[in-house]
DNA sequence: TCAAGATGATAATGCGCATTATTAGTGGAT
DNA sequence: ATCCACTAATAATGCGCATTATCATCTTGA
């Protein structure tokens, strides 16, 4: 076992060049004036054959090229969410595309960690630059930085949608919008009319998606929203009774099994007498759910695979423009507006929390609305 | 925002003193000959903190130095392993010393794959110099590779318990004989006799360990040992049967929910007439299990994290080692045998699969040993 | 026969830092 | 005045690579 690892000046003495020579086989990229006879070339190839040359992928880095290394950058602490349960999904996606990719993956969980948000400030910057380009993730993100990281060209990619005023903010997100009205067709199609919605109002991404998605696929049936505070879970449950819904959407931030006990402990029965359907993986980690759940899931394998694949193709374009200022391109992989910004569809799930309407709640209701 | 980020040359020239002496300053290390003032150095101390430095990790790892990345290498692919659980646990141990270490992780997903194995050789060792140190992890080790390592001085720490045959390997692992010995104790202290043995004879340490531990509480009580082969689920299940055996400790590669199931299908109940100690998380990913099971558990977690903190600390040796050859030693932080070799507690779990013994089944047996 | 390309490379430089070698200044003893 | 020890720092070097500038040797056309 070699102790000194081999340099391309070793590969060079080997094959009687220069170290430059070497280096040039190696990228087979040769600037305007440089030339290698086919000779030369497969000279220096059976070199490194002979001493198994790898390239230093620090040395690489610091000279300006690229070392293979693709980053990760997650907004949150992973742990206030329970375990990995958040990031688990979307890091094996990201680490199976790595795999076929051949790089290797940085996750950065140095940052410094302000009020439970993780910073890029300060030393951030500096570290991202050990890697070609970075995976951005968390809801908490920071416009700020985010400009930033555009300012400089430095490659990235969120995971999620994210709106840039303007700009090319690429991201790989979940299509909440479609897979939310899906799911109000799902149950219309049941014979659904009474459909409520349970979730907090915030203003992020998913939930805004969410939302307006409830509210278009009602406003086609034309139905009347109606959204349940379920902020208490018992007081939800009750609200949810009175007002005689026959079914819930619910978003994953509300704990769907507590909701669905206090439901049947209001004497009601899922899903015969209430259909729930889930939008998208709750984010409490359920340590054994009871139910089957019906509704969608987000696909964060597949989020996380293809976020990583679109970063790697980011930088291999970037370090194309570079080389080539003016020149011809060779083989151009031209990245478009659907490249930048993908929405993968949310498959919905089928599970025992979903079944036709009761006949006694089909009764016409009007158009009253119960709340804005 | 700066465009250009600050180099140690910028601040150089901002405090009014050359490249070299940011640098004395930063790593607070003078080597015999050199002196910095505390005027210069508060200078120096100053821009810094106006310019908002931070260290380019890339260079200081070419320069020979450290760059606060801890690398991870895992031997089997996490995929196979059916998601990413079995890695999982550790990984969340891990992140959360590295936050608290300030330390990037590394994962090394590059390593090219032979039949269901990743290799360091080739790429991998050009690779692990991108990092200060790393953790190893997985069953399938290569044990050359380890001693190359160790040969090459490069800092690592595996996960998991490693003979060395009188070499400093170092590890961080789980006493599994102790916690099976432990489990052996329970089911004798609740009267159980006929203890069985469900799980693989192979040859991987977590496997050694735990028949040891059976072995020798088995003895220490006077029980015969009892192995059972349940390769087939539904066959182990009969045998269990046919010998009247009222308590099995389960190895985490058996499906455990299945066997329970197996046993009820031959009438009997868990656990009031036949006792199931799983030995450690199972290796499947059960999806909703239905039982709440008892026996111990591989604190996973801890292992990581004390595993990486233990990285960290060899790391900090090597380079003190190095900086002062001969010279004094400013706190010097020795590892003995016990840091090198940790083992980990594995807490009992108290779910509801263990009972008192069946009284029929108190029945003395004598000395009969139904195999070896 | 000689300048003007073309061909096939190499030397030199720098990335940002750690480290080693070297220098400049200063006061005290000879 | 001269040598020495001591203080305080700087210049120089190299890590391994990518890239730019430069050079030497051949053709070829007039």
């Amino acid at each position: 076992m070699p102790r000194h690892r081999f340099t391309q000046s070793d590969v060079a003495a080997m094959a009687g060049v220069s170290q430059s020579t070497v280096s040039f086989v190696l990228n087979d990229n040769l600037p305007p004036g440089v030339r290698i006879s086919d000779e030369t070339r497969s000279r220096v190839l059976e070199a490194i054959r002979i001493t198994g040359y790898a390239a230093n992928p620090i040395a690489q880095r610091l000279a300006g090229g690229r070392n293979q290394i693709l980053g990760v950058f997650t907004y949150e602490t992973t742990f206030p969410r329970g375990g990995h349960d958040f990031y688990g999904a979307f890091l094996v996606g990201i680490e199976h595309a790595a795999e076929k990719l051949g790089v290797d993956m940085l996750l950065f969980t140095s940052a410094r960690v302000v009020d439970g948000r993780r910073r890029l400030s300060r030393d951030g910057w500096q570290r991202l630059g050990a890697a070609d380009g970075c995976l951005l993730l968390g809801q908490q993100e920071d416009r700020g930085e985010l400009e930033h990281l555009l300012d400089t060209s430095y490659p990235f990619v969120f995971i999620g949608k994210r709106e840039s005023e303007g700009r090319r903010l690429p991201y790989v997100g979940a299509d909440y919008v479609a897979a939310t009205r899906r799911q109000v067709e799902r149950l219309a199609d049941l014979g659904h009319t009474r459909i409520g919605y349970a979730g907090q109002q915030s203003a992020d991404q998913p939930t805004l998606d969410r939302l307006e998605g409830y509210r278009r696929a009602m406003r086609t049936r034309g139905l009347p929203l109606r959204y349940v505070d379920v902020h208490d879970i018992a007081a939800g449950a009750e609200e949810i009774a009175e007002r005689r819904l026959t079914a819930m959407l619910v978003a994953p931030e509300i704990d769907s099994d507590a909701l669905a006990d206090a439901l049947e402990a209001h004497g009601m029965s899922v899903p015969n007498s209430i259909s729930l359907l889930l939008l998208g993986q709750p984010n409490q980690l359920q340590h054994r759910s009871r139910r089957a759940w019906s509704g969608f899931v987000v696909p964060r394998e597949e989020m996380g695979a293809r976020a990583l694949v679109l970063l790697s193709r980011i930088v291999d374009q970037e370090s194309a423009e570079t080389r080539a200022p003016e020149g011809r391109m060779p083989n151009p992989p031209i990245l478009d507006e659907a490249d930048f910004h993908q929405m993968l569809d949310c498959p919905d799930l089928d599970g025992e929390t979903l079944a036709v309407a009761p006949t006694t709640a089909t009764t016409p209701e009007g158009t009253i609305r119960d709340n804005a």
